[in-house]
DNA sequence: TTGTAAGCGTTATCAA
DNA sequence: TTGATAACGCTTACAA
């Protein structure tokens, strides 16, 4: 690697000055700074990031912990990862299960990565994540940090700083997208022991004075196999709905595979409707109306918040979270 | 941070000696060796990494370079990143376009990764990658690089170190499955421009003595279109097939969604056979057959080869490339 | 306008 | 068995 010490020599001028002209900070003479720029041109100078960061003690690297990778969390990385990079940062990511030191688990990744000295942390959740212990090292360490989308339990905004997603507010559309269609019996499909989504489908249907039906799943683990087994629910339903909002895309696959096998058209005899968008509701049969997470703005908020926080900026009077609404995407299953 | 410093001066001893006690390098009395190991735990002591690789000269961190992600990669990425972990590295992604220098494409991706020195890089191939000069680069800076499944045209396994999966393999072994099932007009549906999957569809239908029925789709631009328009194709075929081996999963859909519209029977009417294994392919309706990629294996093996020539081992006779098999995933669409 | 010298935290050389 | 000391490549006071 040529150092400036190289282009020093190379061009007869000092350490000092070649690093002047080549960050163009202090006064450089026209003329030597042309010939400093040509020769580290010529000599393809780049400067060595590590050297850097050892010197100034400034990072610019931001570190991500998440589990497994998947369609919804690469969506909100993206954007993340690109608005970061415009302001001069780069994005690690480092995978935690199963890999790293099983035995301290999540825990273990994170000063793993803090080993790399990032100037800020994202983390994702995870099954088995301490979010507070892990918030509360980085707090203690001086790193500036950010949550994805924290479960419910976290909602309380001052206790963790994080992008938050309004589930229940998509939901609340799809309820009213189906009662402007003409659907009355409007059910929601899924366990109840998490009311993100809940929430929203018995407010609106309260708001439109609705009776609510709701299809437990909490009995089934898989998120397929509690849409297929929640179609006996359904079929049982007295009054049988007209609509269904469902956990989940993956869980509406479930429901549409049990609907086809009964040879119920969808949605003539049902409407159905997911939740999250993936891929998969774009391409199966019939498209999929499901509620979108506006994947790209939760990216940019979490690197927006990163980003003040690194700049010592003082915390909004909101805080340093952010919650961002839900939208409906229809299509062909309502 | 707390450093080597940090230690010495708790401990009484020299930098030199406390370093020595915690590398276990060199001779240190056990006594010391006892005194150091607890003052660093007891002051939090970590190494700092940017330090020592600019002491060494030794980096580990593995750079990759792509586009985007997807499922398919994140499936290489998952054991590509854990392998090399448990090797003792660190795995740092960037994402080429639209981001990073936009006039320089992903060749300006690559030198912003090169700027942080890694140990190797792995390239994930993407419209409009340059292969051959990416690699270029990477040879004439010293670097060890290996490509992620790479384009047809780069086939010779002499000019670019690379993975490579072997498509046509797994559609031979989906048509001669459909054989076995009784089907005589496999038909092959997909662009006849790419002849990964078709030079598989073409062997297996000459060995079993079948007349090849392709469905060009060439016409169209998007997976998911294809197959749908191939739906056409597929009903003015002479003979009708009674199974067909689809170019992709998202191929697959559209031309479930065709048939379903159609009212035909998968796979009563007409057995279908995808390609990729995405999660679509299980929670879809019916539940496709499909040709699976060895992402597991292709992510170790594109880290062992990095390791390999990270260590300085010679070539393999083979050379640095690697090909691995696909397979098949029987469900209820055959 | 340019140069000298110190220092970031580590490793490596050499001597004690 | 341990300790000075230099060096990696960069930034930054401070001089010249």
């Amino acid at each position: 690697m040529v150092s400036l010490k190289d282009v020093a020599e190379k061009t007869g001028f000092s350490i000092r000055t070649v690093n002047r002209a080549l960050k163009s900070d202090g006064y450089v003479a026209p003329a030597t700074r042309e010939r400093v720029l040509a020769a580290a041109e010529r000599l393809g100078y780049r400067a060595n990031l590590k050297a850097r960061a050892l010197r100034t003690g400034l990072s610019y690297e931001i570190g991500v912990v998440l589990g497994t990778m998947d369609e919804l969390k690469i969506a909100k990385m993206t954007s993340f990862e690109q608005t970061l990079r415009e302001a001069g940062f780069s994005v690690d990511v480092l995978f935690g299960l199963p890999g790293g030191d099983p035995t301290r688990g999540y825990q273990g990744t994170l000063e793993t990565l803090l080993d790399r000295q990032p100037a800020a942390v994202a983390l994702f959740p995870e099954h088995g994540m301490s979010l507070e212990r892990m918030a509360m090292r980085l707090v203690q360490s001086g790193i500036p940090y950010v949550v994805f989308d924290p479960e419910a339990e976290y909602m309380d905004p001052g206790e963790l700083h994080a992008v938050r997603i309004d589930r229940g507010h998509g939901v609340r559309l799809a309820v009213r997208h189906l009662f402007e269609l003409g659907h009355r019996n409007i059910a929601y499909l899924g366990g109840v022991a998490d009311r993100s989504r809940l929430d929203g489908y018995e407010a609106e249907t309260r708001n439109l004075e609705l009776e609510p039906i709701v299809l437990d799943t909490d009995a089934w683990e898989g998120e397929f196999e509690s849409g297929w087994n929640g179609g006996e629910l359904f079929l049982a339903a007295d009054p049988r709905p007209d609509a269904v909002q469902v956990f989940s895309d993956v869980t509406a696959m479930g429901l549409l595979a049990f609907l086809h096998e009964q040879g119920l058209r969808v949605p003539e005899d049902v409407a159905v409707v997911g939740f999250d968008d993936r891929q998969i509701a774009s391409v199966c049969w019939p498209a999929l109306t499901t509620v979108a997470m506006p994947n790209h703005e939760v990216g940019v908020a979490a690197a927006e918040i990163l980003l003040a926080k690194i700049t010592g900026e003082p915390a909004p009077a909101a805080g340093w979270s952010r919650t961002v609404a839900t939208r409906l995407k229809v299509r062909d299953s309502t």
